[in-house]
Order: C-alpha cells, then structure tokens, then sequence
DNA sequence: TGTTTGACTTGGACAAAGTCCATTGTAGGA
DNA sequence: TCCTACAATGGACTTTGTCCAAGTCAAACA
C-alpha cells in the first residue's frame, strides 16, 4: 500500500475502493494532475467512480495537509502528493510542464519586517517560469 | 492621461472610451482587481462597456505585458496594473486581502543549475502567505 | 457472521469564470 | 468627410468546480 493511502489510514479515513484509486493515481514525483486527470484515470481502474467522489476526495486530502494545490496558470488547479517533502514548482511558459524543484535559501526570511504589512507570514509558494528543454529545441 | 494609457498608446493601441475606462480603473498601488472588479467599475463610467471588451482588454494588457496577472487563490485571476516595478505579493490566507511587497535577495539567483532541468528560467513569482491584521485582531 | 449506522458515493442540477463568434460600431488615416 | 480595418457587443457555449437528496457500504459490535 502506499505512502499516502497509510497515512491516510492513520487518520481515521474510512478505506473505500474510490479513495484507494484516486490516491493510487497520485502516487509518485512530479505529478501534478488536474481534478479531470485524476478522474481520468480513476475511471480507468474504476469505471463507476464519479466526478464529484474525486472532487471531494482531493479536497480532503489537501484539508489534511497530504497533497497540495498548485495553480501554476489560468486553467485546473494542480494536486501534488508530495505535501512532505517542502519543494516549488517549475513550469513551462509554452506547454505546461512542470518539475519540482529545491532552490536553496529560504525566501520566508528575504522578506523584511516593513514589507510584512503587520501579517503573521507563515508560508511561501514559488512558481519559476522558463522554455522546457523540448520547447525550446521545436521553437 | 494615466502611465499605463500612455505606454498603450505608444504602442498603438488605438483609443477607446472602453479601454480608457479598463486602464483607468487600473491605477493605483495594491490594486489586484479581478475581471468582473474591473467590468463593475467600468460600467459605473461606461454603462454600455460590455464583459467581453474588459477580458479583452485585460488579456492585451497582460499580452502586452504592460499588467500582470495574479493567482493568488482558487478563484478569479486578478489583475495588477504595477507590471514596470518588480514585486512580490504577500496574501491574506482568511480573507484574501492582497499587498505588493518586495523582498530582499533574488529568488532567480537561489535555484541551481542543477535544478533547473535544462528549462531557461526567466522569471520567477513568489507569494507569501499568512494572516492580516484585521483577521487576526477578529479571530 | 449478521446487523446496524453514519460516513461515503452518486449523478445531476447549478454556479462562476472565461471564451468564442457573428454582427454592429467607430478611430483615425487618406 | 469617407473608408476600412480594428474594436465592441451580447449571447451562446465551455470549463471547472460545488451542492444536494437519495442510495450504498465499511467497519464496529454483538
């Protein structure tokens, strides 16, 4: 069983077929699947399951700090199960793709007390944004 | 005449009562506006201003890069009228509430080559995230 | 193992945000 | 002033996501 599905258990999450499939499709690194994907795919395996079942599965799972949201453009937010292992994202200006990646440094501690606006800061996204080594080679 | 009009007409744009309105109701510092913002107060100068002109001319104002489109949440793209003055923005997690902030450091400089997965990194987005003061003073 | 119960799933209606397009209007140059 | 290419209009359509009432089933318990 997976990573995820355990710890999922652990919560006290009860264990159906849907939740079973929707986090097996999410397993691995640099997946970032939209909401239609996941369902996509779920379906493959389970072809009942319902939109609405894997809507509100992510969004548990995101509530319960397993997965992240990511919106990297205009379209489908983005599910990432890589919630434990702090990382940003890299994304494709041209076709979309994206990696995760480590910078070094702490982007929390670049931001000055006079430029927090008296907020309690507590969290930082980083979104890069460039040519993927495939674009650029069809420009 | 605003900046942002004046950069537009610079580059050809030809002068509407539609797109002076848009670009009017632009200006400002912290102004993070959604579309159907803008078209609202578009319509309080322009009754007739239709909500395919305002997406219209937002999306060539972002196209001309002269404005920057923000994510900031699941909901509506906001628009930033401060395209010419690098910044980050610093978001309020309960209520949405948006300012401009500029941290110290380069977030480019802080991701290795050896992360960058032979993309050519252009630009970076960093939004920081936490609890304003008026939310926490009313939590 | 069978029963029970509340959590889970379903499918369809609904809503918000945004796009598309045929038609009509108009800015700005000749 | 007239022309014409560019811009605006408004309504249909698409995508993404939410909500809900009714049915189903996982798992605790006897």
């Amino acid at each position: 069983m997976s990573d995820l599905l355990e710890r999922l258990r652990g919560r006290g999450w009860r264990m159906t077929a849907q939740r079973r499939v929707v986090a097996e499709v999410l397993e691995g690194d640099h997946v970032h699947l939209t909401a239609d994907e996941v369902h996509a795919r779920a379906v493959d395996r389970l072809p009942e399951i319902s939109r609405a079942t894997v809507y509100n599965t992510l969004g548990e799972m995101v509530s319960l700090g397993e997965v992240i949201e990511v919106s990297t453009d205009r379209r489908a937010k983005r599910y990432d199960p890589n919630a434990h292992r702090p990382h940003h994202h890299l994304v494709c200006a041209r076709c979309g793709a994206i990696r995760d990646v480590h910078p070094s440094g702490n982007p929390l501690a670049d931001l000055p007390d006079d430029e927090r606006f008296g907020f309690t800061v507590s969290d930082v996204e980083v979104t890069y944004r460039g040519i993927c080594p495939n674009c650029s080679a069809t420009a």
